[in-house]
DNA sequence: CCTATTGCAGATAAAAAATATCCACGATAA
DNA sequence: TTATCGTGGATATTTTTTATCTGCAATAGG
């Protein structure tokens, strides 16, 4: 089982745009920069985020990213399961029936146990997941990081954040 | 986030090798064709089982597999670990300080956020899973599913262990 | 209107991992 | 002695992940 490098940058990204002032935005190259990723690749993330609607982009000069809801309408699960998509890790194959054993396919109507105690356990992952808000996420990396990383990051996005004239995004 | 085929292969095979009598074994070769597998890829998989003390290996003629302790305590977790590898799903690259953003390392002792919070939500999976026993399986096996299939697959292992000579698994 | 900057989609390439096969070896039951 | 089995290593094949590039549409600012 192992998750793509795609889901920590997505988190710290969204992370990072949700400190920026009101309706401002930053630019994709700019996330890029701040943790040393390769822009052209981190730019598909963050696409698969606008798709899910949990970032808004803004084309233009002046323009990137934004949180498209607040910090705390947003979970770990909405963005993992963006970036790594929404089908379960485990995925039952039927093996069961393709050997020499199988019968009518009658016999196998209901469901295979061990898939159902499979995605159980991924409901609890995906549950445990759901509980933690980007605004926890935010303030635990507030109140007990290092301030000097804090501030730091804080300078970082002040220095490339960019406020824009449009409407800043609905609060649905 | 996604699970290898081999997990699915390697449950099905445990949860078969549960209803061997006593001490006998089973080929792998056995278990391939009663899954529709590869052998030479299976193989792979329950030397992992062995290497994990789940399964136990007999070697020469007359050898194969069979469970290293009852059913009752084999549970989904050690088969997963097993195939999968204990590492957990969500690596921490500390892109955090991958960046300009950059301060002293001293300002990066205590432990990432995003990454307490993955591994918790991958705590709460591995719960989920050392809850589920290979005899609950099996049980539920017999219990909900098809008749017909239940006895297709009691017939196959019947046609296909083998008894030993050899002192049956220590129960320890 | 013009230009520079930005996000977007698609094609493509490079690297890594999963899947699958094969062979030589040691063990052992008959 | 022989045939059957698991083990380990080498290797090939396929798929997935990671990464890059190019052309295009949108738009702020001059």
């Amino acid at each position: 089982m192992k998750l793509g490098e795609g889901v920590e940058a997505a988190i710290h990204c969204a992370a990072t745009l949700a400190s920026v002032d009101g309706n401002s935005t930053m630019p994709g190259a700019a996330l890029a920069k701040c943790f040393g990723l390769s822009p052209s690749y981190l730019l598909k993330h963050l696409n698969q985020l606008t798709a899910a609607r949990i970032l808004e982009s803004v084309p233009g000069p002046a323009g990137g990213y934004r949180l498209a809801r607040p910090a705390e309408r947003i979970t770990l699960l909405d963005i993992v399961l963006a970036v790594e998509g929404r089908e379960p890790a485990f995925r039952c194959g039927e093996i069961r029936q393709r050997g020499p054993v199988k019968i009518d396919a009658s016999a196998y109507v209901k469901p295979c146990g061990i898939n159902a105690a499979m995605l159980k356990a991924e409901r609890a992952y995906r549950a445990a997941l759901a509980e933690v808000k980007l605004s926890d996420i935010v303030a635990d990396y507030a109140a007990e990081g290092d301030p000097r990383a804090f501030a730091a990051s804080c300078a970082f996005v002040e220095r490339h954040q960019r406020p824009q004239k449009s409407a800043p995004p609905k609060q649905i």
